[in-house]
DNA sequence: TTAGGGTTAG
């Protein structure tokens, strides 16, 4: 026999390991376990779990107790199991609910639904174990099961498994279990204490009956600080400010918790002014911060995008010596991200510890490894808002390779990198992960991967995840809306658009940038004259600046010139220079040189040193044929020291992305490249194709433009594409600007004559050539 | 009881 002295474990668990590994043939009894539980770390997360009884609650708990043990002790959990199960301890009732509880504080509720269905003598300690764990870590639909099980076995519930199944029906937001468990305890005389009044409070919250809740608050003894947040927090969801800041004005300063509640509650329902004047108030008159005002704060700098705020948070962050915690260092990268400083989070990630299997050997608990996580993708999202999406992408893979679990959040910000890059490999790769985990596509995550395959020239996938998504809401239809206009589908788009009106969804702003879009690439004027006025008289959104951008670039589509002039001045947006841009990028295609000259003249006037402008208007000089005008533009251009954005164009072949320049000569294949493209031409030529010298700015002679026009990235990307892949394989390009007007006809005249489908993504739409024609109607 | 990461346009 081996007893365990006290004295001689002061690191717990470490001792407890050693102790137990070397003697397995040594039988032990069940009071030797109950001593090596008593003396070790696990009684304190055993006695944690049942504070709430053992311990009358102080009026204001001194923060927040992990509520989950240390991963690592799982292993050291199954070893006791089974050093148990070697002693034939499992007989003893009280062995069995220690171990049980064990598993589900480790996170583990599959090992410990198996010993639970093993252990024939089950007490209310045991039942309650288990429906504690359903209620925490879920699912809580298993632990409503069990709490009617438990009654069918004649066992009469206490009040902790009382105030577990009511978390059960909070958290399933099913009013009706909750009422009938509400009535039980009527029924049955239970005496309430404050955690269980706290329990029925908030069921009644969740599920919407503020007011019903309000009465039994009003009507209780006894209320702790957690009753007053609970009802704050309620009257907050409902939108009642000024009940909630009522009850906390009854409240005496001193409590930290019920400023963190309203302050929250104010920034959740979009009053960052007030939330921030409520911090004011409480660095004034108030008590000190706690790890959840810090973290608030931070979050409320972030999202009013105050980056001094933030920057005097984290100075005293480290004068309380905060910075080092998990918690606070995510929220501080977060606020980073959202204030643009990418280095600065960058730094503060850095100093995190991120390996996972050293983190789990220094027994960091599950909540730290999330907080870990959450940094992982705050500074994913960080990477991605910055446009950095290569960046976003390798972390991703590192985390993957740290072993990092990847929750919904950071598939959905990874997907739309992925989207944002137009790496459509990459992006299936994330489709494939989540039907291999499971991963339920939620809205968020649905709406991501709907917009990744659009903006990576998979409609059809596209279409397929909007019908496989979890609940449809107005994000998600308005992602399929603006990826139907995106590949110029704008028949589809409206259609979506008024099945989403059926479906009784009020669309928001940018469902009308969707639809109004999809409308101009349709010529549906009517249609989208008559969006314009709905969204403004019924829906009451103020019109912005993409909303006029596409009216204008619907009637100039249509042709109709001087309708787009009128709308410019009658709406009083003549200030706006996206709508002079869409008006002479008509006025190009139209080559109306008058209307052309004045939207070039109001844009130059509005932005002198806008690259797009001289472009734009030097292409409509070169229309007509006006060198001398294209050359004195060429000359306030070098003037101005305006610089031409480079043309840019990538296309992805076995999982590696191939990027050209115009003219570039440095990939290794080069040769290979320009010498079939020289072929390709001369055989496109054959068949009608000839070069439209009219995008090129200078005046030069004939032949060079050609030799000019030959090379620009987008042909040499699609020649490389064509070398490189089966002959039915779908070519697909992306590229940083607009697609020029030969380019256009070289790739309509390249799908014909090589009877292949070829995908190109320009800065401004999706154009699909097949069989000599645009999916863009010759406009974009 | 309160915190902290996510989607659609441009």
């Amino acid at each position: 026999m081996v007893v365990l002295n006290r004295s001689s474990n002061p690191t717990g668990l470490l001792n407890l390991r050693r102790f137990l590994i070397p003697l397995p043939v040594i039988v032990i009894s069940a009071s030797t376990i109950r001593d090596i539980i008593e003396s070790s770390e696990l009684k304190t997360h055993l006695f944690q779990s049942y504070s709430g009884y053992s311990l009358s609650p102080p009026s204001e708990p001194p923060g927040k107790i992990s509520s989950h043990a240390n991963l690592a002790d799982n292993s050291r959990v199954q070893l006791l199991h089974s050093q148990a199960i070697k002693a034939g301890s499992l007989g003893c009732l009280q062995v069995c609910n220690h171990i049980l509880n064990l598993y589900v504080k480790g996170l583990n509720l599959g090992s410990a639904r198996k010993l639970f269905d093993e252990i024939p003598n089950r007490d209310v300690r045991t039942w309650t174990i288990l429906i504690a764990g359903f209620a925490r870590l879920g699912p809580a639909g298993a632990g409503l099961v069990l709490f009617t099980e438990m009654q069918t076995e004649g066992i009469r519930p206490n009040h902790f498994s009382l105030s577990s199944v009511l978390k059960c029906c909070s958290s399933l937001n099913n009013l009706r279990c909750g009422k009938g468990v509400h009535g039980w305890i009527l029924r049955h005389g239970v005496v309430l204490d404050v955690v269980l009044d706290n329990s029925m409070i908030d069921i009644y919250v969740k599920c919407a009956k503020v007011d019903y809740a309000g009465r039994i608050f009003e009507s209780v003894t006894t209320r702790d600080t957690v009753s007053w947040n609970i009802m704050i927090d309620g009257y907050l969801q409902i939108g009642n400010t000024e009940k909630a800041m009522e009850l906390f004005r009854r409240l005496p300063l001193k409590y930290v918790s019920s400023w963190n509640t309203i302050i929250v509650g104010q920034m959740r329902n979009g009053y960052g002014r007030k939330a921030l004047e409520l911090l004011c108030q409480m660095v004034e008159i108030g008590p000190d911060f706690n790890k959840v005002t810090y973290s608030t704060a931070l979050a409320l700098a972030a999202s009013l995008a105050m980056l001094e705020v933030g920057r005097q948070i984290h100075g005293k962050l480290l004068r309380v010596v905060l910075d080092y915690d998990e918690f606070i260092m995510s929220s501080l990268i977060d606020m980073y991200c959202k204030c643009g400083k990418l280095d600065k989070a960058a730094l503060v990630f850095e100093k995190m510890p991120h390996d996972l299997a050293n983190m789990q050997n220094s027994k960091i608990s599950s909540d730290r490894i999330m907080a870990n996580v959450i940094s992982w993708s705050s500074m994913i999202s960080g990477c991605i808002q910055n446009g950095s999406y290569e960046e976003a992408i390798k972390l991703f893979q590192m985390m993957i390779h740290e072993g990092l679990d990847v929750d919904q959040f950071t598939l959905t910000s990874i997907a739309s990198a992925c989207a944002n890059a137009g790496i459509l490999y990459q992006g299936q790769q994330i489709h494939a992960y989540i039907e291999k985990t499971g991963h339920k596509l939620d809205v968020f995550l649905g709406s991501a991967i709907i917009d990744m395959y659009a903006k990576c020239g998979n409609l059809d996938d596209a279409h397929s995840i909007f019908f496989q998504t979890n609940g449809h809401n107005v994000v998600l239809w308005t992602s399929m809306i603006s990826a139907c206009s995106l590949h110029g589908q704008g028949r589809e788009a409206v259609h979506l658009f008024e099945q989403m009106l059926k479906e009784g969804i009020s669309p928001n702003e940018v469902s009308f940038v969707g639809v109004l879009s999809g409308c101009s690439h349709a010529g549906l004027v009517e249609e989208a004259n008559a969006y314009f006025r709905s969204m403004k008289e019924d829906y009451g959104i103020v019109p912005r600046v993409e909303h006029f951008t596409c009216m204008v670039d619907l009637l100039g589509r249509a042709g109709l010139l001087d309708e787009a002039m009128e709308f410019i001045y009658s709406n009083n947006i003549s200030h706006m220079t996206a709508v002079w841009r869409a008006l002479l990028s008509a006025c190009r295609i139209h080559k109306n040189v008058q209307i052309g000259n004045w939207a070039s003249e109001q844009l130059s006037k509005l932005e002198p040193f806008d690259a797009g402008l001289y472009v734009l208007s030097s292409n409509i000089c070169s229309a007509t044929h006006r060198w001398e005008e294209a050359a004195e533009i060429r000359s306030l251009m070098e003037e101005r020291r305006v610089k031409k954005k480079l043309g840019q164009s990538w296309i992805q072949i076995k999982n590696q992305i191939h990027t050209f320049t115009a003219g570039d000569r440095s990939h290794p294949q080069a040769a290979e490249i320009y010498c079939y493209l020289d072929k390709l031409i001369g055989r496109l030529k054959e068949i009608g194709y000839s070069t439209d010298t009219k995008p090129v700015m200078h005046d030069v002679e004939e032949e060079q433009k050609e030799v000019l026009l030959a090379f620009h990235s987008e042909k040499l990307a699609i020649a490389y594409g064509i070398m490189n892949t089966s002959c039915r394989a779908t070519i697909r390009v992306m590229k940083n600007l607009r697609v020029c007007t030969d380019c256009h006809t070289f790739i309509k005249y390249t799908s014909l004559a090589m009877d292949k489908e070829l995908v190109v993504r320009d800065a401004h739409r999706y154009h699909h050539f097949k069989h000599g024609q645009c999916s863009c109607g010759d406009y974009w």
